[in-house]
DNA sequence: AAGTGACAGAGAAAACTTTCACAAAAAGTG
DNA sequence: CACTTTTTGTGAAAGTTTTCTCTGTCACTT
């Protein structure tokens, strides 16, 4: 069933799948099961091979999926199996984490762009970085066609900043500032805020 | 209906009721109704008069909610009107974000126990933390009776952490290492991979 | 005091997601 | 070469979540 409108939430769980393959080849695994990735993710094989399904025939019955293949496959899906150009937005504590963060770059999600609004941090260096101004989002975003922005701005700027950001023509966003963003239905966000997370499991506790 | 199993997706979204409302008193705003939080959240206002259902009544027909009073209601919910002590693993560049972060202090998440397996970082200052030997969490873990704890470390020896801190009784993980842990039913885990976000979104792009 | 509009709560229906169970295929075994 | 084991892919069933629709309550207006 090679259909045009696959659930966000299977698309939610390739990164899942993607990551646990680079894990296995890593270990210089060739071959896994359905499984064993069930086993590793906590997720059940059959959701494992259904969600497979959305896209295509990836396995071998009796033998498995060989990992290489797999993972080529789900990068295409996901379109990480080419170089994505990424703004910043925000040059804080926070920023310079996600700016120093390596994994960014391993995995395709190369920062190349960051920006402030503080005059005093506009010009100087975070790391290999000359923080740019707020102001220059728009020339600079559109001249670069970047698609793909990090927000980690305070709360009562970020819906600005998302503002600027959809109007120079990105169209995906990761948002640290713990506020939900209005923005466009073609626009993609997805949230990261940590006080959310700890808030979910304190409930079971 | 009051029941004892609130579905995990419903406990999910109370965290995002929460921020608006806090939002919304900051605004010194008083009363506010489903379909206002639906626009501010892009959730239907049924889902929203839905999920609270599970808890309770806390409305008022015509009017719609007291937000200082819904706002207690959800706090004691999720078990955030109480104070919760934090231990974190990691003090590299993303422990040391965290650890500066100020939302989780003004959100009732103290940390209060920093560590590292760095020979050269054990004893140093962290800003207010001195960092503490890895081989110490067991002991200063079951002292403080520390229930939650963020792992910040590298995916390679995340599980290894993730494996102490269960030992010590810790009973809810956030986890920012890009990998699933393997840990028992009764423990939560919650993740953060910024990669996988970005992922999930250049899928669409 | 009756009429009107706004809004919560809740049962029923619809939509969506996960699990089950099995046929078919591949590879190894005696 | 038949037999057994392993494992995928998938339609159907089961389970879960969301939306719909309507009733009842409250506040405001005339």
């Amino acid at each position: 069933m090679t259909s045009a409108d696959v659930p966000d939430i299977v698309i939610g769980r390739l990164p899942i799948y993607l990551r646990a393959l680079n894990f296995l080849l890593e270990e210089g695994r060739e071959i896994t099961a359905s499984q064993e990735l069930a086993d590793k993710l906590g997720i059940s094989s059959a959701q494992i091979r259904k969600d497979f399904s959305h896209f295509g025939e990836f396995g071998k019955q009796g033998t498995g999926y060989e990992i290489k293949y797999l993972r080529e496959q789900l990068r295409k899906i996901l379109k990480v199996d080419s170089e994505w150009d990424v703004a910043l937005v925000g040059a804080g504590d926070l920023g310079h984490a996600i700016a120093h963060h390596g994994d960014f770059d391993s995995n395709g999600f190369h920062i190349v762009a960051v920006f402030d609004h503080n005059p005093r941090k506009i010009g100087a260096k975070m790391g290999r970085f000359q923080i740019l101004d707020s102001e220059s989002i728009p020339t600079i975003i559109q001249d670069m066609g970047i698609q793909v922005a990090i927000i980690a701005v305070p709360a009562d700027s970020a819906q600005q900043v998302a503002n600027t950001l959809v109007g120079a023509g990105v169209r995906a966003i990761l948002n640290y500032a713990p506020i939900t963003l209005n923005v466009p239905p073609e626009v993609q966000v997805q949230y990261i805020d940590p006080v959310v997370h700890l808030q979910r499991m304190t409930y079971y506790l």
